[in-house]
DNA sequence: ACAAAAGTGTTGCGACTACACCCATGA
DNA sequence: TCATGGGTGTAGTCGCAACACTTTTGT
């Protein structure tokens, strides 16, 4: 502790990223749900609680440079399709000991790419995360929302699936981020109609129980961009709420 | 310059915002435009160019805390509406000399408070700013289409007009704040429909020359709030464009 | 043939734009 | 009574949700 604080005081900086994918359980026919990585804390202040990866600041580089580095260093996630600032959260409290001011990244990896990731972390649903250390779990939330409203209005759901896909799928994956059953007619006709999908041509093989093979789709762009100041995707209309 | 930078280095963090007003030319019956308040550097790096208002981050306060207090100390601004962060700015070589890192903010003042604003800040347009120091001209184009994407899909134009206004000057001010001419007509419809206005029961004497008067008209909420996903107002479909 | 899964046709609705028209005041 | 500005009625359009129906496969 000092016992004198200057008002200009340097302080130190960190970078945090809730990384995000539509994961499936292992061997489980469930849903896929939509999970954030984190790892479990080897350190004092909160000793075994669950965090977000990052760290500090370097001094040669810019916040989402950094962001990009330490995911790779440290969890192995070189496979990030959309990374984005959500905020910075500056409490001086928010962290015992020296402060630390962050800024806070959501990141997207594409549920084809099971990344190597260290022994000590795991992925958790965000609907249901685990005890979180600091003001983590404020991020994990932001960055939720954040992925939730940019799917109504933008193309971000190429961040989600793998490069070529069936309409079925790109379902499952919204259906999974927005937490709600999201019908596949409209979900192509929607995205159709932006001019966001292509038919790649190819079809996919048709499952165990037969049925028609699926055409293969991909998104045109592999950048993120607002396509329609408008949002769509809203839940069902809660009265008569049958989305197949 | 230092000889050595270690990665752990401590580093500063300033706080700015583009504080955002609807404004008329004094005396010139032309039509109110955006502006932001800016202030003529008097020390080197980029001396006499304009610049944000804003300054360190102290050692007891968050960034929001900051850029208040900032504010009201150095430009008398203390009728700030709505604050919000923007982003963060964190280039290595943002400004000459030591880093600083930056957070940004987007700041909203009524148009019925004039602050009393030192003698070396002026206001100026947004659409055509003076040239700025350091990054200072991308926070405020930041600010300005933050600013144009929540009028479509939030209550924010509480912000920049009085407690109580005919809808004629609401139009003003949201066709100042989005560049395009707005239609009186269906701003009252869409905003009323949405649940924002309410009809306070007074009028506003006709003007100089005759004319119906008109209904005062006052927001519902005085913070802001989400309230409707989709956006709204968007430029007229440009082929027939005759918005009155 | 029949089940299963993919994809299309069609209807209805809600929200917005455009614009004609009516209302209330000052001169 | 006329000019001026405020406000309402109403028709057309667009985008989406819902759902019935058709298509294409495996068994």
């Amino acid at each position: 502790m000092r016992s004198h604080i200057n008002s200009r005081d340097p302080l130190a900086h960190e970078v945090l990223a809730a990384v995000l994918q539509v994961r499936s359980a292992r061997g489980s026919d469930r849903p896929p749900s939509l999970q954030v990585l984190l790892w479990r804390r080897a350190l004092d202040p909160h000793l075994g609680r669950w965090s977000l990866p990052g760290g500090r600041l370097r001094a040669d580089e810019d916040v989402e440079t950094s962001i990009r580095r330490q995911l790779a260093e440290k969890v192995d996630i070189r496979q990030l399709r959309h990374v984005e600032q959500l905020a910075v959260f500056s409490d001086p409290r928010r962290v015992p000991g020296p402060r630390v001011v962050a800024t806070a990244f959501l990141g997207l990896v594409p549920s084809d790419v099971d990344p190597e990731v260290p022994e000590d972390t795991a992925w958790h649903p965000v609907e249901d995360p685990p005890r979180t250390a600091f003001d983590h779990r404020d991020i994990v939330t932001g960055a939720r929302d954040r992925l939730r409203a940019k799917l109504s209005y933008t193309n971000l759901g190429f961040a989600l699936v793998p490069r070529r896909f069936p309409i079925s799928v790109l379902r499952d994956h919204y259906s999974a981020a927005l937490g709600y059953r999201v019908s596949a007619t409209n979900l192509q006709r929607v995205l159709s109609r932006r001019g966001l999908l292509t038919d790649t041509g190819d079809t996919a093989p048709s499952g165990r129980s037969g049925g028609r093979p699926a055409t293969l789709y991909s998104f045109v762009h592999d950048d993120m961009q607002v396509t329609d100041p408008f949002a769509a995707f809203k839940p069902p209309s809660a009265g008569r709420a049958r989305t197949s």
